[in-house]
Order: structure tokens, then C-alpha cells, then sequence
DNA sequence: CTGTTAGCGCATTCAC
DNA sequence: GTGAATGCGCTAACAG
């Protein structure tokens, strides 16, 4: 472990060219099996590692994957993060982060993202909930330039996303209701500009659906997936006249579902017994609040994960065409179609089964 | 906002050479002021924005800072990162994540963090809460790679560090519940290993031997800082002989508070009128739990802007005395010797008042 | 299979 | 004050 070690000094001691150490760092095929043993033997005793700035630099690709992340950002994406962080391990690439200042106009935030792309520092972009950002996002995904989504907003068609199975998270919430004995089930929807709360809102009427039961207007209300649209929402509940009233509330997340909790608890309905609660997003809150919270978990650290691992696999693909091609212009991607695979990861949630909804400890799955 | 744009060209735009723009933009005094703003002027028109990947090859001095978290990671490290990237936000310098994998041996770990150093990627490293790895960290700090801490649980002499001012919190928050009142306030420390655990309850300790209290051993408990713990202590404490019983509990952090509540909750003990409860940390789930608990507020936020911001300083205090020796060789800080402020910085952390106590709803302030 | 030759985009000596 | 030359550490074209 040498203060500093380069390629030369490796190809020095080794006894060959610098050319032929960078073919066996890169995995190139062409490179005889015995001088690659040897290089690699002297690699690893003197604990080289590569600078990856200056191969950025010479190759014409960064090895850095930029995250951005809104500001107001919530608990889970620690998950997220987590997740990408471990996707990222054992490659050499890195994640830089890219955090928006609440506090700016939504066009300087746009100013920042047009930098992330012009300063050329990564290699390709993950964007985690992007919200209102998307359009800005949206114009950075180029051919050479992968951009990826997770758990968006809205689903911007050019642009690969990542999410989570919200229709099918909400179905087997209230299947699980339902198969608790509940027939009076309310819904208090995230606020309808956001996918997912659409998509949690349409679970909900199937699963109504296929019991046969209606779905009753006055029994689903909206909220802004903040907590107090959750206590106002269930105010409103408690209110309606006693044969009117709901014997479980489904909230669209799990902070609604936690002023759900404090209303009942003002009003002193007891939980589970007098109403139960089902959230959705499994924050970690969640098993610590009284009651624990029955919900829906996303899958934020696999979500993160599979986010840089096909971020990566755009990249050695964009990497792989440009070889293919070569005889043209050597690093231009920029004119060729775009290979890029616009599609859509879903990934299942779980219903993870607590206290508020009055069944016993499990964990259910979606079959 | 030109597809690419490179310091060659805007030097050929306004008629000079590469050095000459160069020099605008680190800022060199020595530029004739027309010339200056005929740049800048088109520097803006182009949007131009530096490589400052080959900026750091060929500078020796890299812009990148990175971010060492290990995974075991509380919500709060969130806030920390907010911090960071705020004060990151208008200078030339980018934030790189890195996350330490759980699964991994600690040697292992130490291996990451020698290739964070080797590889050359960051200009300096803040570490969050390193724990374990601390002894790894410490060894990166060298003159020519500054390293902090944050937040560490052991104070390492050698390497600068920020932390929340924890006896200073601990006692205001006993000393809260004494003017409630209290007289038998329990205690549940943090593991002794945790430097903040022992100041917690330094805190505590004076505040009670200030009012004339003797420390009772028989309330003083260990927990590991888990809700676990926290509640199995509870639980001790509630099956002392009812004289001896404490009529409230300073938590060393939130999570064991939560375990409190549930002890409290499982014994039918009323929170505040029975017993009033006091946490640390203040987590976004301590407004959430009920009742929402009082707690001591680390200022996680500014402990990362500060962090970014005197990590900086080193980096440009660095610059200032390599600029001035020069004369021998250009880039070897390594032998001159350490000018690295090894200094520590400690936040105030303030009291937030909410149910579990039984005060009105306030925030008090440490005088 | 391997070595040689050129840069990547910029900062930093030196000259003028 | 300004420009020309050199190189950061590495990859990628080109020849053998």
C-alpha cells in the first residue's frame, strides 16, 4: 500500500507496457493469460487503485452516477439510498449526490439540473421523486446521457422509472379487510395529480369490486399525504351519521394513516376493535407509533438497488453499440438512435400486518 | 447552453488564450479588468460550465468531498445530508456518497475506506457517525486529506469534530422536568462505549446534583439505544416498590423513549399524569408517536452544513500555505507539517416541549 | 497478443 | 498582463 501508485509503476514492474495493464483493468479479452496473471499479482501487492478521474477524463465516460434528490425529501429515501449504495459496491462506479434547495424557484432548480448534464461530471442520472422536477429531468435523458426515475410522480413516457406495485399494494390492503369482516371500508387518496395515489385509489375499488360491495363517494375523501389531511380527513368520518360511519379507514400513506390514529384517539374510538387502519409505505415510524400501523411496504431498498443496476446496464450497452459501430466517429452516441430502453420496472409490495387493523402478526403476501 | 463547451472555446470566442480564461475563472487577481468581464460576459452567454474532472486531474486537487456513512444509518443522517449538500450548494465542490456495507467484516471495511483514499477521488472525507470505523478514518487524515467527524461516538484526539452540545441538552431537559415538579427522575443511559451516552449523563447528573438531588443508582439503567432496551428498562423500573418509583424518565435517545411509552402503555400507566417521559435526538417520528414526546433537538442540519463549510476552509487553508511554500516541490503537503485545526465544535441542542411531559407546548431554550 | 502514439480538458509552470 | 508549452493518469486509436 504505496503512498501513490499508478499504471506506469505497475506496467514498470511488471515489465510491460501501460497499455497492456489498462486492457487487463478494464477486462479487454486480448491479453495473454500468463501476463495477466502477473500484472494482477502486482496489482494486488501493491494495493493499486485506479484514479478513476483521470479515466473518466481519458475515456470519454464518467464513472460517477449522479442521484438527484428533492429536498423535500421524506424518511424512506434513506432506503432508497441505501440500496443504490449497495448496487454500487463492488463496481467502480460512485454516486454523487445532488440535493435541491427547497428553497429555490422551480426554475433555478431547473438551472441545477441543466448543470448536472453540462458540467459532463457523471454518467448517467437517478432521480428519485422528482415530482415537479420531471420536465427538467425529462430533457436530460439523451442517448448517452441514461436517465432514470424512482417512484416518480407521474409517469414521463421517454424516461425508464422504477416504482412500486401501488394498484396491487391497495388491492391486498383491503382484500385484507375485507377478509377481516369489514364492509364499510374508507379511503382517503393522495392528492390525484400524483400516479400513485391514483393507482393506490384504483386497487382500492377492484378489491370493493370483486367483493361485490359499491364504491360510496362519501366514503373516500382526499388528502395531501400529509398528516393532518389524515386527521381532518377522519374528522369528517367520525362525523358522519353512526350506521354511515366506516369500520376501517385505508389512507393512502402511512402519515395520513397516522392522523387517522390521532383523531380516533381524540375522539376516543378505540383501535382496533372500534375501527381499523391500514396505511401505505411502511416508514420506519410505522411499528413505533401506538398502534403499530398495519400497511403496505414498498420496496424502497430494492427499488434503489435495481435503479443503479440498470442505469449500469444502459450504460455498458451504450458502451457496446458504440464498439459495435466503430468505424465512425468514436464517441458520438449523440446521432445514433436512441437503444434506450424506455420501460417500466414494477416492483411487489408486501402488506405488513400490525396492530391498527386488529389481526394477528404476519406478514402477507400478494399472490 | 451549447451542446459542449470547453475553456478552448470560449478562449477562441473572445479572442484569447485558454490561460487567460483559466485565470478568470479561478479567480487570479492578475486579469486586466476588460478583458475579465469580456469573458465572464461570454462564459455566461454560453453557459459554460468547467470540467471539474479534468479541472482535478490537472490541478492535483480534486472537487469532490466525500461522505462516509455507515449503514446502520438512523433517520437523522438524512438531516445531516440536507446540511451538506446546502453548503455545498454555490461553491465548485460536489458531494460522494459513500455508503459501508453492513454485511461486511470491519475489516472489510477498512479496506473501502483505504481505496476511498488511494483512489483519490475526494479531496477530503466527512464522516458521519463512523463508530467502529473510526480507527480506519483516523488514519486518513494526513495534511493534504482533511477528515471530520460527525457526530462520532468516540472522540478521536487527531481528527476535528462536530457534535451536539449532549450534556448541555441532557440537562435542560432534566432540569425541565424539575421545574415540573419531579424529584425521582430515572434515567436510561446509552452504552457506555458512546461518548454522547456518558455526557447525556453527565448532563443529567449535574442537573439533579444542582437542585440538591443525589443520583440514585437504582434509577439509572443501561440500555443499547434501541426501542427494545428502552422498553425492557421501563419495565424494571415499573416493578420497582411503588415508593421507589420514579414519577418520571430522561430516555438517552428516542427510540428507547418509544420503548418507554410502550412499557407504559402495556402497564396502563398514564402518560404525562403518571409519569412524564423525555427523549433525545428529536427524530421526525417524535411529533408523530402518542403522546408526541419531548425531546432534546440535535441540530442535525447545521451540524452537516458546518461540517461541509470548515471542511472547506481546511481545503482552502491547504491551497494557501502549498501556494506559499512554493519554491519546492508543487503538490507535497505530505511533508510539511500538519497546519490541520484539530478542533472541536459542538452545537447547542434546545429542549422541545410536547405531551409526554406534560408541560405546555413550548421550546426552551439553554441560556 | 502487445507496444507506440495521441489526446481527454484543464492548471500551471515559464517566458514575454 | 498575457501566451506557449508541459503534464495530471489514463484510454483508445493505430500499427506491428
Amino acid at each position: 500500500m504505496k503512498e501513490k501508485c499508478t499504471i506506469d509503476d505497475i506496467a514498470r514492474l511488471a515489465g510491460v507496457s501501460k497499455t497492456t495493464v489498462s486492457r487487463v483493468l478494464n477486462h479487454k479479452p486480448d491479453v495473454g493469460s500468463a501476463t495477466r496473471k502477473r500484472i494482477l499479482r502486482i496489482v494486488e501487492e501493491q494495493g493499486f487503485v485506479p484514479n478513476i478521474t483521470a479515466a473518466g477524463l481519458a475515456g470519454g465516460r464518467s464513472h460517477l452516477i449522479g442521484v438527484l434528490l428533492p429536498s423535500f425529501t421524506s424518511l424512506y429515501v434513506l432506503d432508497i439510498m441505501r440500496g443504490m449504495a449497495e448496487a454500487v459496491d463492488d463496481t467502480l462506479y460512485e454516486l454523487v449526490l445532488y440535493s435541491i434547495n427547497d428553497r429555490a424557484s422551480t426554475k433555478d432548480k431547473g438551472d441545477v439540473i441543466e448543470r448536472i448534464l453540462t458540467s459532463k461530471l457523471t454518467a448517467g442520472l437517478l432521480a428519485i421523486m422528482p415530482g415537479q422536477l420531471s420536465s427538467y429531468v425529462t430533457r436530460l435523458h439523451k442517448p448517452g446521457f441514461p436517465v432514470m426515475t424512482i417512484d416518480d410522480q407521474e409517469a414521463i413516457p421517454s424516461v425508464p422509472r422504477i416504482s412500486a406495485d401501488n394498484r396491487g399494494g391497495a388491492y391486498i390492503a383491503v382484500r385484507h379487510l375485507l377478509s377481516l369482516g369489514h364492509s364499510r371500508i374508507a379511503h382517503i387518496k393522495g392528492p390525484a395529480h400524483y400516479l400513485c395515489a391514483r393507482e393506490r385509489y384504483q386497487g382500492y375499488c377492484q378489491a370493493l369490486e370483486e367483493a361485490g360491495l359499491a364504491v360510496e363517494p362519501g366514503l373516500v375523501l382526499e388528502g395531501d399525504f400529509q398528516e393532518n389531511s389524515g386527521f381532518q380527513a377522519a374528522r369528517r368520518l367520525f362525523s358522519l351519521p353512526s350506521e354511515q360511519q366506516p369500520t376501517a379507514i385505508f389512507a393512502g400513506n402511512d402519515l395520513m394513516a397516522y392522523g387517522v390514529l390521532s383523531a380516533a384517539a381524540e375522539q376516543g374510538i378505540a383501535i382496533p376493535s372500534e375501527l381499523a387502519v391500514v396505511g401505505f409505505d411502511d416508514l420506519s415510524s410505522s411499528a413505533l407509533v401506538r398502534p403499530a400501523l398495519t400497511t403496505v411496504r414498498q420496496p424502497f431498498h430494492e427499488m434503489g438497488r435495481l435503479g443503479v443496476k440498470r442505469l449500469l446496464t444502459q450504460l455498458s450497452t451504450q458502451l457496446y453499440i458504440e464498439t459495435s459501430h466503430n468505424g465512425m466517429h468514436g464517441r458520438k452516441f449523440y446521432e445514433r438512435e436512441a437503444p434506450a430502453a424506455t420501460e417500466h420496472i414494477q416492483l411487489a409490495t408486501s402488506l405488513v400486518v400490525r396492530a391498527s387493523c386488529g389481526a394477528s402478526h404476519q406478514q402477507v403476501n400478494p399472490t
